[in-house]
DNA sequence: ATGGGAATGAAAATCATTTTCATTTGTGAT
DNA sequence: ATCACAAATGAAAATGATTTTCATTCCCAT
């Protein structure tokens, strides 16, 4: 076990709260801090464990790590620019569980993204 | 530029149209076809770019190849066996929309997929 | 100081996926 | 049938993210 490099997480906050492992080892690297690269993915599992940050996938299945507020919530995504959005789903939570009931099945979460490009691009 | 080997389709089919692609290479190896993995990879690109199946990822970012229908859906997956219901999700097309246009978003899909267990398992 | 557990990171291992490239196969023209 | 050329195939190597190994360093309580 161990606990979670504060570095690592104070960069993914400076990187936006939204990025890759490597892109925040990168990152790290570029600004002259030494780590190495397997205490930034230990660090992103302790955080993912401690419910600090979320991890979601890329199109090309890359794990990537959002800071997250408490609450549950979905994305909005540019895909141009990447910027995010964190946007309230009631409606979702709603129609999972009717889902489920209709099917039985029990212990549902689910996951809910939507991208799309934003003003900017 | 190659088409789909049929036999990759076909097996896929046979799996309950939910296979990873090292699955169906396996599958087809158990089955005595003889093919390379490469022509497996090659055939699912192709049908995903025709739209014969879907691209989806496991937790741990493999890609799943899912056979669909024509239409738009999502899917409500036991985490227990791996089966998979395709499920209507009209409440969701149009919480899409709305979020979008709220945050000035254009040409916006979206993702949404229930996981559970199912009553069997 | 000192002993032990936690943290670190370099290097190797893993694993899915893609690329390379030489070979085979299919097809159409002659 | 034969030749020519494009498409398909697959073995092996390359790639790239992630995990594991393991030796070293740090830190803290005694």
């Amino acid at each position: 076990m161990s606990r979670s490099n504060p570095r690592v997480l104070s960069t993914l906050e400076r990187a936006g709260g939204f990025a890759s492992a490597q892109e925040i080892y990168r990152l790290m690297q570029r600004e002259g801090e030494s780590i190495g690269l397997t205490t930034v993915y230990r660090s992103l599992q302790s955080l993912v464990n401690d419910k600090i940050v979320d991890l979601l996938r890329r199109d090309d299945g890359e794990a990537i790590y959002r800071l997250c507020g408490d609450a549950h919530h979905h994305h909005l995504v540019c895909k141009g620019c990447g910027d995010t959005v964190e946007i309230e789903g009631g409606a979702i939570e709603k129609w999972a569980k009717v889902m489920a009931e209709e099917h039985g099945f029990r212990d549902v979460g689910h996951t809910a993204e939507i991208f799309g490009l934003c003003s900017k691009c």
